[in-house]
DNA sequence: CGCCATAATCGTAACGTTACGAATTTTGGG
DNA sequence: CCCAAAATTCGTAACGTTACGATTATGGCG
């Protein structure tokens, strides 16, 4: 009963079956599909009725040989290594956003994987090279993006996850990072909080210098000093969060809040904290940025400052879609919003 | 400075670039490429030395038309709405270790959303109808899937992340979910645990049975009882896991031992234990299966087993492109690991 | 009834690749 | 030096689509 090889059982219905079928020419069938002006519209269903009847589909190949159009997307994507550490929570709704939005429409999504050796560029260029797609999604930027100089010189279409510093008008979706930081240290500092520090990603990333202007402008608006190498730690995948603030809580300089970049830093120094006998709202407050719905299942609440994923990724695609067609100029196609802040300092456990 | 349109800069090299350069035919070029039999050595030198040096890239499209290859690989990937729940914490290593599989290959990995409205046959189909892609990758099955079914009477090559109960021999990986379930409920017992509970995923998916089987069979071989209305709880979008291990321990059948289907139900259980005055450890245990390194940041350490879904996304990756070349029968392409046990019960904390 | 503008449809060529059979060159033995 | 066999290379057609210029049908008006 099972099927032997790789074989197509019948052949697909092409533009030329349903040309032999109807009796018109393909160059007409092809026209009708797309409700080319010229076409009777009576012609036009018929063509269209047809068309559902046999299954016609088109020929993604055939279309991409023709016009090079691909109806492919491709997001770069970041690959950590195994199993180091949990990789960016917030990958998956992303790439869940970014497909809901190609729904309706005839394209897909493709995942190229920047492996941790490559350089950040090859990826793209291996995309653009090989025109595997029409538009691509760059995730993270850097102040002064190759990538971004690289495909702008291409003219290939394409769109950020953060914003870059250099001349060249592109579209991009950013989260006010500096928005972030200045709202989560004035909220600590509103309940008392003196001594702040604050996590953030390495520094070749643009977004992390506008957490450290948000953090440090909170901090001038209050009177207090601010000191980069005590106050500021770089997250990363070789630091333990939990001996960090375990050792920070029985030194001589004891924070009294926290501003975290991630879910997962968050969690590792709430363990810390809690080893060194330091009561999360109580003693000490910790404030996060947050891409899941895990900070809900803490034991303890803290409050953080939700980006949500999934509206970003759908939003991503409308801006690359909008900049592929050419329906508006870059200009409006740069947005910025920003996060939302959850309390639950009042949430009882 | 900046470019206008989406064009492209200089026209791509194509073979007939490279025979006319090279004084050759298009034929001859195109064998020379793939170190055709008839093709004389040092003209297949001369031939790939050229097309290195003109920067030749195969055109993908061109191929398609021809050969109806498309060197896609499709993954169906089921959606969560928005803000639901975390979701599969382990869909992204998945993803991941596809892509590092295929990263030598000509192949591309491209996801195929299967929206919560959706029928499970619907996004398959919309693959095959449309060529979108030379294999798939199913990843959840049932026990009589109606996609494995769909895939074998067409012919197209596609392997399974879990088996299932038809009598289609098809490729697969899986988990032994049995062995899990049996040896996290026997490491319990053997801890002097008595009344256990089992979370396990919605009944539609085989793998929810396997884990039945293997905690009840480890039950029946300790000498107790088995009773699935009181031991068995649906893991699900909807389920308050904090709630619900609060409530059971304040009831009058408790529980002190849970073996939970991923981390972050286990998490909800600890919560509701800790809610409760229950000492997980102590009075208690959980067990949990995990696919992230999650559970290492638990404050109170959890033994669990742990399925490394990146080397899952690689093996059904080789098993696939070796369903696809027929370099195997299927009999070799099915493959069942036990996934690997986390004693954590000696850590201190 | 014939002419012309407009509407509708058609035919050909081309995109880049590979399969297949035919044509050409090279080789080696007599 | 010739010829057959082997080793290379070549030309044509085809995959499914769209662009473009050409062709045919339709209808209004003198």
């Amino acid at each position: 009963m099972a099927k032997g090889g790789g074989l197509a059982v019948r052949p697909r219905a092409t533009l030329k079956t349903l040309a032999d079928h109807l009796d018109l020419s393909v160059t007409t069938v092809s026209r009708a599909l797309k409700d080319g002006e010229e076409v009777k519209p009576e012609t036009i269903a018929r063509v269209k009725e047809a068309a559902a009847k046999l299954g016609y589909r088109p020929n993604t190949s055939g279309i991409g040989l023709k016009t090079g159009k691909t109806y492919v997307i491709a997001l770069i994507m970041p690959v950590i290594k195994p199993g180091e550490i949990v990789g960016d929570v917030g990958t998956l709704p992303l790439i869940e956003g970014l497909t809901a939005a190609l729904a309706n429409t005839p394209y897909h999504l493709t995942i190229i994987p920047r492996r941790p050796e490559q350089d950040d560029l090859e990826p793209v260029k291996y995309v653009v090279e090989h025109g595997l797609a029409d538009g691509l999604i760059l995730n993270i930027t850097r102040s002064e993006d190759e990538r971004v100089k690289y495909l702008n010189a291409e003219g290939v279409p394409f769109v950020t996850f953060g914003r870059t510093e250099l001349a060249i008008q592109h579209p991009y979706y950013d989260i006010d990072n500096a928005d972030f930081t200045h709202r989560a240290a004035q909220f600590m500092i509103d309940r008392g909080r003196r001594r702040l520090m604050m996590l953030t990603p390495p520094r070749e990333f643009l977004y992390s210098w506008h957490r450290q202007v948000g953090f440090k402008r909170a901090l001038m608006e209050a009177g207090l000093e601010f000191d980069e190498e005590r106050q500021i730690v770089i997250e990363g995948n070789a630091v333990d969060y939990r001996a960090l603030s375990r050792s920070l809580a029985e030194g001589d300089w004891t924070p009294d809040g926290y501003v975290c970049g991630t879910e997962i830093s968050a969690m590792g120094i709430m363990a810390g904290l809690h080893d060194a006998g330091v009561r999360v709202g109580e003693d000490c407050d910790v404030v996060t940025m947050e891409t899941s719905p895990l900070p809900d299942y803490f034991r303890i609440p803290i409050s953080g400052f939700h980006q949500d994923l999934h509206h970003v990724g759908r939003k991503l695609c409308q801006l690359l879609l909008d900049a592929m067609e050419h329906r508006k100029p870059v200009e409006q196609l740069q947005v910025i919003e920003t996060a939302e802040f959850i309390n639950r300092t009042d949430r009882t456990s």
